[in-house]
RNA sequence: GGAAAGUUGGCAGAGUGGUAAUGCAGCGGACUCGAAAUCCGCCGAGCGGGGGUUGACCUCGUGCACGGGUUCAAAUCCCGUACUUUCCUCCA
């Protein structure tokens, strides 16, 4: 959620940003002149508010001393009514206030590019070469039911397409990948490591800025307020919610597994068939909240922490910062890490790291006190330290042998009790 | 699922219709070589306005879990919701 104040006072610099955004300058015009006309009611009102505590004052005292006050009393009856009749009007333009402001996205960095959609996205590096095969690649969901690793057709059988079971060993890299991924950012970057919810309440995913706009992309369950997350940074972002931390705290790096729950909707019919697009994958997450000076050096860390597990695992990626028009809702810079996946003879995303700046830590409330004591919004960031799901495709596809074995990556080997290769048995 | 109690400032804890005691903590000062203890003074979040500065400040409203209601006036009365704790039941 955006600071009105900011709003008000850089109302041409911010209407600016938003357009760059897909927001249409007439609600912004709305907003405007809807913030205007509730601080004049505003005025209003806390004068005559003023004037009915001063008057109740003299009340108390002529009752005190045993004497009539029915003139005084009748007074502030009308003075009462009219302000019930402001208030009114004040909520009603405040729940128009609030329509707006909640479905306003974040103000991008100055350092993104302005674009429309993915095509205007920037690559930033490249790391590694992708293998070349002295065969035809073949797509992970073929390598992996040869295997027997995978069953997308019972998992679509047992609930439903976008569902798949891992089985045996596929179940166990899946293990030994998450299981990786967490040492790494535990012991070697610093993070806490977290278990959270896996549902939370309306206010979290308000919190976090997935509700109200985005409700039909989660799964909510019925008859409650929760809903299944759709990504760890929910639960661990809203750790803090509505607490004022001590600098001391800052920054703090949360780490955890957790299944991550999406309904899909309005992508039917895209990456239908693997492991790229279900309702529920693994996720390793990582999340940060700091002060609101280091918050970009901080997401510089985090994006070389989710390249460092790339690395580890030889994977070949490319960075690339989103465009204005790209980016998520809540998001002021995104930079995302796509895999190569060679079936597909393209990068495919497997992480996103994120700077919300202030903007959820306004909705969520997570604030600090700076050295002089002034309480501040925090800094919230969020990304993935990586997709299981689509790590466990980019090794199979990048790390399959010509006779329809995988080699396990080197890192992973230990992980995998020693085993270095899958072959069909 | 059943029953009861509770939710007040950083913490503890009063307050059953007249506008939030008190203690601890914190800040400033005195005493002291310094510290502790003691004494004196100050301070109660947060949120939203207005004026002013540009982020020293002044001022008002709001604020006693949340949302409504009654009243000239609500922490206090009424209704609803959430959460916490305890007991019972059930259960990995």
């Amino acid at each position: 959620m955006l600071d009105m104040k900011v709003v008000r006072q850089n109302f041409t610099d911010v209407k600016a940003k938003l357009l760059t955004r897909g927001v249409k300058a007439e609600v912004l015009d709305t907003f405007l002149s809807l913030d205007e006309n509730r601080r004049q009611k505003l005025v209003k009102v806390e004068e005559l508010k003023k004037y009915r505590n001063t008057v109740s004052a003299e009340i108390a005292q002529l009752k005190r001393a045993k004497t009539d006050a029915a003139a005084k009393i009748n007074e502030m009856k009308e003075v009462g009514s009219q302000i019930k009749v402001l208030d009114e009007q004040i909520q009603e333009i405040d729940q128009q206030v609030k329509d707006i402001s909640y479905t306003l996205p974040n103000l991008p960095n100055d350092a993104v590019p302005v674009g429309k959609d993915e095509a205007d996205n920037v690559e930033v590096r490249r790391w590694s070469k992708a293998p070349t095969f002295t065969f035809e690649p073949k797509p992970h969901w073929e390598i992996a039911e040869e295997l027997d690793i995978l069953d997308f057709e019972r998992g679509a059988k047992v609930s439903g397409s976008r569902f798949v079971y891992y089985k045996g060993l596929g179940a166990r890299l899946e293990r030994a990948i998450y299981n990786f991924m967490l040492d790494t950012h535990v012991y070697e970057h610093g993070y806490t490591e977290m278990i959270p919810p896996y549902a939370v309440n309306e206010a979290s995913m308000f919190g976090t800025g997935q509700f109200p706009k985005f409700k039909e992309d989660v799964f909510q369950l019925e008859n409650s307020n929760l809903t299944l997350i759709p990504t760890a940074e929910v639960p661990l972002t809203n750790y803090y919610r509505d607490e004022i931390l001590t600098q001391e705290q800052l920054p703090t790096y949360f780490t955890a597994l957790s299944p991550s729950f999406r309904s899909e909707a309005g992508s039917a019919g895209r990456d239908t068939r693997g492991l790229i697009r279900l309702h529920q994958f693994n996720k390793v997450e990582m999340v940060k909240i700091t002060d609101n000076q280091t918050s970009y050096d901080e997401l510089e860390k985090m994006v070389q922490n989710a390249e460092d597990i790339l690395q580890k695992l030889k994977l070949p990626y490319r960075v690339i910062t989103l465009c204005t028009g790209d980016m998520g809702f809540s998001a002021a810079k995104t930079y995302d890490l796509e895999v190569w996946i060679p079936a597909q003879d393209m990068y495919r995303e497997i992480s996103s790291c994120s700077n919300c700046e202030d903007f959820q830590s306004h909705r969520a409330m997570i604030r600090y006190r700076d050295e002089n004591e002034k309480v501040q919004y925090a800094h919230t960031l969020n990304g993935s330290g990586l997709a299981v799901g689509r790590t466990v495709a980019a090794i199979l596809e990048n790390y399959q042998n010509e006779d329809g074995s995988v080699t396990i990556p080197e890192v992973l080997v230990p992980y995998m009790g020693g085993q270095r290769k899958i072959v069909k048995i």
